[in-house]
DNA sequence: TTCCAGGTGCATA
DNA sequence: TATGCACATGGA
């Protein structure tokens, strides 16, 4: 997998590990093409990867939070191998096999997933994009997204200017109760208990709160359930318009692997109906 | 014009 | 507990 890692920069082989399949499996918003390479940003960390004919060159000055957000010391062959057990799994996990689930910033994440609800992947990106121009600070010619701290001056009024919608309200009041809310601690909580911390901010209901999970906390018996996955669900499984318990039968189902279960059928059931 | 997008919050029964 | 509806916006 990993084949060398320097100051700045980490070579990784395609092993298991597809750059575009991982962006663009709709976990993360906070990437874009420039030139030939892809400008990866977490926070205020940035990486910008080379793709090479069998592996990638991450160019970043933070190459150890890259192989931390990248997930690259977790085995994706034993992961894969477990759901291929599912036969519902074969033909996602043959089409997304390089996927790989990150590990984001719990603040970023918070607001991105705010900003996805009932919303499509385009325009999530132009408001996070905005967000990030008007309140992050500069590093070299790109914008970390900004802290807490840092996005406090913005009200409603301004994410309703910059396109969120009726999202703004929600944005507004989440920063106000994110200062309560203690983030370092909320990583050592069990997954229930803060899930339910997760679906009491403004603007995170479950599947909100689900996504944040599997994609910021690393936890991965959540299995997130939107417009597509109930379309999964009804079109594999069984006729049911109750997302609640959709999930239920999916997280039974699929346990410990529910997450990543979730990304490649995902990833697979999105792209095949574009 | 209508439908839909990685849904949530709130009122009502 | 569960059902139904309003909510901004832009692309298909």
């Amino acid at each position: 997998m990993i084949k060398s890692i320097e100051k700045d920069k980490i070579i990784v082989d395609k092993e298991d590990f597809n750059l575009v399949q991982t962006l663009e499996c709709g976990q993360v918003f906070s990437y874009f093409k420039e030139n030939e390479n892809y400008v990866v940003q977490s926070a205020d960390k940035i990486a910008i990867i080379e793709e090479k004919e069998d592996y990638y060159i991450i160019n970043t000055s933070t190459p150890n939070y890259f192989v931390n957000y990248l997930d690259l010391n977790t085995s994706y062959k034993e992961i894969k191998n477990k759901l291929l057990k599912y036969p519902i799994m074969n033909e996602p996990i043959s089409f997304g096999s390089g996927i790989r689930i990150l590990k984001q910033d719990i603040f970023e994440t918070i607001i991105s997933f705010i900003v996805s609800a009932n919303n499509n992947i385009k325009r999530i990106t132009k408001i996070l994009n905005k967000i990030r121009e008007n309140f992050g600070k500069k590093i070299g010619k790109y914008y970390a997204f900004p802290t807490l701290e840092e996005l406090k001056g913005a009200n409603e009024e301004y994410f309703f200017k910059l396109g969120a919608g009726y999202r703004a309200r929600y944005l507004e009041k989440v920063l106000k109760e994110l200062e309560e809310f203690n983030i370092e601690e909320s990583k050592t909580l069990p997954t229930e208990e803060l899930r339910n911390k997760l679906i009491s901010l403004s603007g995170v209901g479950p599947k909100v709160a689900d996504c944040i999970l599997l994609f910021a906390y690393s936890r991965h018996d959540v299995f997130p359930v939107d417009t597509w996955m109930a379309k999964m669900y009804n079109d594999f499984f069984e006729k049911c318009d109750n997302r609640t318990l959709i999930r239920k039968k999916l997280v039974e189902y699929f346990g410990e692997l529910s997450g990543y279960a979730q990304q490649y059928l995902f990833y697979y059931k999105r792209s095949k109906t574009e």
